[in-house]
DNA sequence: CGTTATCTTGATACGCCTCAACGCAGGTGG
DNA sequence: CCACCTGCGTTGAGGCGTATCAAGATAACG
């Protein structure tokens, strides 16, 4: 069985659409090439071209802006399985830099492959704009959080958002799991100080509603954070029912006659 | 001469690449009928299925949380010639509304009529990806803004990009623009209350900095708040390099022969 | 075992929200 | 024409939430 090293896109796709097998070997010919990365290393640096789109195949990364008073920001947080570049792709220098917050490894698909897929693999063109479109959400709820929330529910609301993408991407875990991140970096990505950080987190452990074992958390009321910030987790199902058929190389155009494919 | 009235998408995506005869055809073709509406009127309601993206063709949309606290917050504004729905495609219901904010007109472009597009035009696929990797891009900036920056500084930053857009999109205005929305609203986009906006507005109107006889903006000190915000106006340019060579429909895969057509 | 990042806790300051009240314009019905 | 209403802008007084500053404790690390 060779089916066990898999692409680490093809998986993640697969959840969405059930590939031909055709895309299959498509895909896992681009990111054949995988690079190790350590932490901290950059990813993409403020101004770069990109060299195309990666998938994130272990490793948290994150997307920080450099704001003119010294200190960071973190704009999104990139988990094993997703996909990093889509953002940097339309514009000719990157706005913000991205990071390895973890060791971990990246599979660059570059830019020059794009061509060959819009032109060969259309249901693949689709998917690519159909996770561009789920980073938008993702992105439009971090913008609502920081501007509604006070600071209780903006740090709720971004446990509950990490345990919810975390648990698909590695299916099935409870309420515990880890958060490579100082409470400084949390900070940074909601918007409050490392101090008030703690002092939140402190307070929710002395009322039981989450226990730390650095750098692993347990959300102990999970349900009740969930009804308290209206948490709900956008990222579970993928509209695939526009997309193209899959078709065949030589064929061409057989346009209504597509039909959606999700399991 | 029949170009002048155009369709709004194809003069909005020609300022990123120069489109064929083909291409220009299926996107008037997809935008042919075209809808009038009124301020106010819901475009995407919550939980709706979108019916395909849209060419708003003139007047202002914007996108808005509903947040349990009764006050709504306005996460993105889309002005003239932009695209909306990008962000909706991806999930089988939508988190957030889309509104009219004055009059204007939508030409909606089918779900259906993606899968041609996409099997048909790569070359116009590779648009639709670029386009919202442009549209992420603005939301991190909106997140960046509210992260990080207090009332003073989101407040410029707000109108900065605004002016920055409707220059892209009306080209070549200078620094007095017309702003459609009252006090209260802008707050709801950048994270304060209508109350402290005014505050704001007034203490920049008597040191010189705006003018505003409403509902028109003009801003005075312009480049000082520029300068002062380290405002970057990222939306000039798109990086069309990795996109495919237009083909005629016949023509399959010219793959590497991809070739940037930006002018 | 020193050195540095990270966490922890308290005292204080201040930015922005809240509440409350009023002015002003536009619209509506008498 | 006036009386009323409703939405938006304007202004002030007061309070709360979170930042700031300072200092120590703990943990990570060579």
């Amino acid at each position: 069985m060779d089916h066990n090293h898999q692409s680490c896109l093809v998986s993640r796709l697969s959840q969405f659409v059930s590939l031909t097998e055709d895309e299959r070997n498509f895909l896992a010919e681009m990111e054949k090439n995988e690079i190790a990365c350590r932490k901290g290393r950059p990813i993409v640096g403020l101004g770069d071209v990109t060299e195309g789109i990666m998938v994130l195949k272990s490793g948290w990364a994150v997307v920080k802006a450099d704001n003119p008073d010294g200190r960071s920001q973190i704009l999104r947080i990139y988990l094993p399985g997703e996909i990093i570049g889509l953002a940097e792709l339309g514009s000719s220098h990157a706005s913000h830099r991205i990071v390895m917050q973890t060791d971990g490894a990246i599979c660059p698909f570059p830019r020059k492959g794009l061509a060959p897929l819009l032109n060969d693999h259309p249901r693949l063109a689709a998917l690519l704009i159909a996770v561009g479109s789920l980073d938008q959400i993702a992105l439009r709820y971090q913008a609502s959080c920081l501007g509604s929330m006070d600071a209780t529910q903006r740090l709720k609301f971004f446990l509950l958002q990490l345990r919810a993408r975390l648990e698909v991407a590695n299916v099935g875990l409870g309420n515990r799991f880890r958060v490579p991140l100082s409470q400084a970096e949390i900070g940074q990505a909601i918007g409050l100080t490392s101090i008030y950080v703690n002092k939140l987190l402190r307070s929710f452990m002395t009322s039981g509603e989450i226990e730390i074992e650095r750098p692993y958390f347990r959300l102990l009321a999970r349900k009740s954070w969930e009804a308290e910030v209206r948490f709900v987790n956008a990222f579970v199902d993928m509209d695939t029912s526009w997309f193209p058929a899959a078709v065949a190389p030589d064929q061409a155009s057989p346009a209504s006659s597509a039909e959606p494919q999700n399991d």
